[in-house]
DNA sequence: GATGAATGAGTCTTCATTCAT
DNA sequence: TATGAATGAAGACTCATTCAT
């Protein structure tokens, strides 16, 4: 961490080495992960699929534990950035695209690694995934309550933290849920288009009530006339 | 408790008897979950648990695996009869009030039995719990399809059965990822109230407008305005 | 075994049911024991294979080893009896004769019941079989022997006891390691007629050499004549 | 011993430590199998009497099953040499020195390690055993036949090759026998005699015919008058 | 630092045997 | 006597973790 500095000039100084370590670890972690479930992980695999030994392994890594933990770690912070993209295109948008975003933000972050995800999510004894998750979920929230406060004059919820706090569990329970029990329904165009109206019909009913009377008028008309 | 007495008549040779212990394994099974987690349960341990021995348990499970399965099985069954309850009320009332009894049937199936719920939801191996919980949410699913088809002039959805699976998803996941997160949410009046906000948004977006517009109305008269 | 007599008149008078019994626990163990090998063989299989309660079983047999031990008795009694049969006919045969039909009754008595015939020799723990083997070895040589007495003249063996052990454990060695490396020699007439040269040359070379004298004269006179 | 000395340059690091391993994992099994037999021979033991950990001996033999076949490999190996080289000696040999080396041969590797001689030919599970025994008796009766052809012309047999496999069952057969059923016979010179007449007496009885005539006539002049 | 052989507690599972009914 | 549920010791095998090199 702070040996020798310009008189041995590897390639890789200690620090860039074991990060790479690190890595080839936490990803051995997952290809394993994703191929055996979590049964299947043993430390002496995760060195093998990483190429290095039981040893080293436990250089970087206290217990398998921790190991799963890093991992959980690394693929929330992969999920958050992922979505932090969205949401930064979406600032200045219409609510409803906004919400369409969101929406297919949280399923992209389910399909891809999709395996992994749910693995992750539903596989792993809590105590190690707990943490982490929450973290990402508040960190999720607060993104999405500080959008809320864009738009406050055009939603109808007051409490904006609950109300983004509920969005952020619905669109992360929604995506697993479909994920792990009905996983076409992540490609489908109309379970988008429901959940946005889910969401929207949530943060203003109004509007969402408009767009499905638009929507209903261009299909059928009488049913309009019923509800109007 | 096992000498002969008239007063009744051996009724439990054997069918009985062996209820009695299928039982109390399953019990036992769910203690050690809710105590030690997935990894901490043992055959040994559960035999030990119900005061059998493990040659008795696989006398009635044929190994490990079979034995979380039965008690998942139990334990949706007890969820569905406790959803059916609240469902069979609820068949006449207005929309509103079904969505709320919804919502507190979700919440409540929840908190019952917590712990469990959550191990048996988050922790287990998914190729155990998966079928039985698909099971559940087919069921559950159907149910909600058959209550919305009363209703169907009252909503502004078209496909039934999707949006009878949104719901169930949605009521699932959040109340699943309130208990794990944030588990004070399960008892939060306002909490109950999102949801039901969130569900009938969905389901009926205009009838959802006019609840929050009445319910600003009464606190916030700028608010209404504002959105008029 | 001696309770109520003449008032009862069961069809199966406790001693007749419990050899029945004791039959069909026999039967069941070979039975599996062919099916499942030795390994294979749990005394409540056995019981559920006779139809009876592993109590029964206990009833007449002390222990698993008991009940392999009986089997093996009542086995070999068995193969006795089918040899002994051979022998009668043979009492007045020449030599030649008498020989080819002990290495007849010897492959026979492999063949009959292969299969258990082999678990019972190679495959049970010694400690069980060897009592009766021994036993039946030991009757098999004695009636070998007092065979060779009838025909000591034209013998070229003299210790008689000798050989006729070694005529026994020839003959009950080739046939085992026949049937379990070579099982297609057992129906293979040539190797009949080695045996029988083989059992004739050791017993009566002189009329041995006759013999093959006159079978290569047959075929190829040059060796004759070489060997002459 | 393990301490670095220049004079033994590490020569066993990694090759030639697995092999002692293993080989004291062997010898272990051996001595087990001869104080307890089979049924007594376990993993967790065989490894406590090589003075190593269950893991090591899993490390290096995938299961039970593998243990014994090496061993009986190695058993095997050590008879087919002991063997050979009895072989060896008598490549130019009379007929009858030859029969007489190739029966000594035979009940020598009965005698060294004669109990688990016997474990491993007729107490070991034959699915483990009978391929390396198939294999070694193949192994012999090539031998043999080999050398049979080099003395064709003095054999009254013609199909050399079958003659082989009954000389080298018989000899197998009769010296199993003999330790199983009457180990002293192992060390009477008249069982070493009787065994070389018989397979003298089957490969060329008239050789035979000669020997007996002769021995008789030191013995009994009478007898030989007889047979005259 | 890296290595990977060695460890051994702990898992699931079987099965001979008992004994209350 | 018969039954068969119950017992629990014992066995094969795994894997997180350590430590001598």
């Amino acid at each position: 961490m702070k040996k020798k500095a310009r008189i041995n000039p590897r390639k890789l100084p200690t620090q860039e080495r074991s990060k790479q370590l690190v890595d080839s670890l936490l990803s051995a972690t997952a290809n394993i992960l994703v191929r055996r479930g979590y049964e299947g992980l043993t430390t002496n695999r995760v060195a093998d699929e990483a190429g290095v030994s039981v040893g080293s392994l436990y250089q970087y890594f206290p217990n398998k534990e921790s190991l799963v933990e890093a991992l959980i770690r690394r693929w929330s912070d992969g999920l958050m950035e992922t979505i932090a993209d969205h949401y930064l295109e979406v600032r200045n948008e219409s609510i409803e695209t906004a919400v369409d975003t969101m929406v297919r933000a949280a399923l992209d972050s389910t399909r891809v690694d999709a395996k992994l995800h749910r693995i992750l999510t539903q596989q792993i004894p809590n105590v190690n995934a707990l943490p982490a998750l929450e973290l990402f979920n508040r960190r999720m929230s607060e993104r999405v309550a500080s959008w809320l406060e864009l738009h406050r004059e055009e939603l109808e919820v007051e409490d904006l933290h609950l109300a983004a706090e509920i969005v952020v569990m619905t669109l992360a329970g929604l995506s697993d849920y479909a994920l792990i029990q009905r996983p076409e329904l992540l490609d489908s165009p109309s379970f988008v288009q429901h959940l946005s109206r889910l969401v929207l019909g949530y943060l203003a009913p109004t509007r969402a009530s408009q767009l499905s009377a638009s929507a209903g008028k261009r299909r059928r008309t009488s049913k309009r006339l019923a509800q109007s």
